[in-house]
DNA sequence: TTCCAGGTAGCCG
DNA sequence: CGGCTACATGGA
């Protein structure tokens, strides 16, 4: 698969040869928090310091408020455009019904490629959270410690704050963001990132997925679950299985798995998931939500 | 009022 | 090790 960008158009970026893109299964799938819903079907979100807004029509995606060079340089990694979602779709459903709803549910979901200090901190507020709360947390923290970054469409966008920001910090200044018992952890892992610059938690996408892992649960506010998330939306560990309480209940109602059974839950994935165990959790994650009360 | 949400830390046997 | 519970917060 090769994305082509085809035309640009003043600060405007239309990439062509796209499939498997939808921007509902991508940016409202639980993976990101700070991506908004336009009135037209677009997202307009940040990342990277940057702003930019997204959408796809004819099988092209059109990215507003960018540049060819930022385009290649970030969101063409961040959207993962060079994997052919189709190939992996094709392994997970093989002898498998539920993944094969899950996957005509969510058909045009992509992992996207986070900033691994932002889905670090991300994914410590989402314990024991609710998404639309975990979203408002996150906004909150970006606008009082984060910096302006741009405005579009005549809203002000703000970057996520940085470790060393958050590092210098006492618990009051945060208390505003009501980030709960959640504060702590936050400003003690800033801590601990901010003495390296971030370059240690940035080296670890090249580590075996075992290191990761280990290094990552020696953050306050990191267990199994958030490392895995971190693994799987930041750092391409797409093996990476998060177990939530959504995806619990999926392994236990609809494979037939002990409620509970952690570790019988993980040797399926391992043993079914091809090595893609993140993105089939996602399409799983996705499918389930929407089902509300059917499992 | 009680229950729940993309769980984890601390403690106890 | 495995099992238990408190933990802020706000919406249902």
């Amino acid at each position: 698969m090769t994305v082509i960008m085809a035309k640009i158009t003043d600060n405007k970026v239309i990439a062509n040869g796209v499939a498997d893109f939808h921007p509902d299964h991508i940016f409202d799938n639980g993976q990101c928090f700070r991506w908004v819903r336009e009135a037209d079907g677009s997202y307009t979100g940040t990342a990277f310091r940057k702003v930019v807004n997204i959408n796809y029509i004819d099988g092209q995606i059109i990215l507003e408020n960018t540049s060819p060079e930022d385009f290649e340089k970030i969101w063409r990694p961040y959207l993962d455009l060079d994997r052919d979602y189709g190939v992996i779709k094709n392994l997970l459903k093989e002898d498998d019904p539920v993944m094969e709803q899950a996957i005509t549910y969510g058909s045009g979901m992509r992992i996207l490629k986070q900033d691994c200090w932002e889905t670090l901190i991300s994914f410590i507020i989402s314990q024991n959270n609710n998404i639309p709360r975990i979203k408002k947390c996150i906004e909150s923290l970006c606008r009082s410690h984060g910096e302006l970054i741009g405005e579009y469409r005549g809203k002000i966008y703000y970057s996520f704050p940085s470790p060393e920001t958050l590092a210098e910090l006492p618990l009051s200044a945060i208390d505003p963001c009501r980030l709960g018992y959640r504060a702590g952890y936050i400003l003690e892992t800033a801590k601990k990132v901010a003495e390296d610059g971030g370059i240690r938690l940035a080296l670890m996408e090249k580590e075996e997925p075992r290191e990761a892992f280990e290094y990552l649960l020696g953050f306050s506010g990191v267990g199994p679950k958030v490392a895995n998330c971190i693994m799987l939306f930041s750092m391409g560990m797409y093996g990476s299985f998060p177990l939530d309480v959504w995806i619990k209940r999926v392994m236990n109602r609809l494979y037939h798995i002990k409620k509970d059974d952690i570790n019988a839950m993980n040797a399926y994935a391992e043993q079914y998931f091809k090595g893609f165990g993140g993105i089939a959790q996602q399409y799983l994650f996705y499918y389930v939500r929407q089902l509300d009360q059917i499992i």
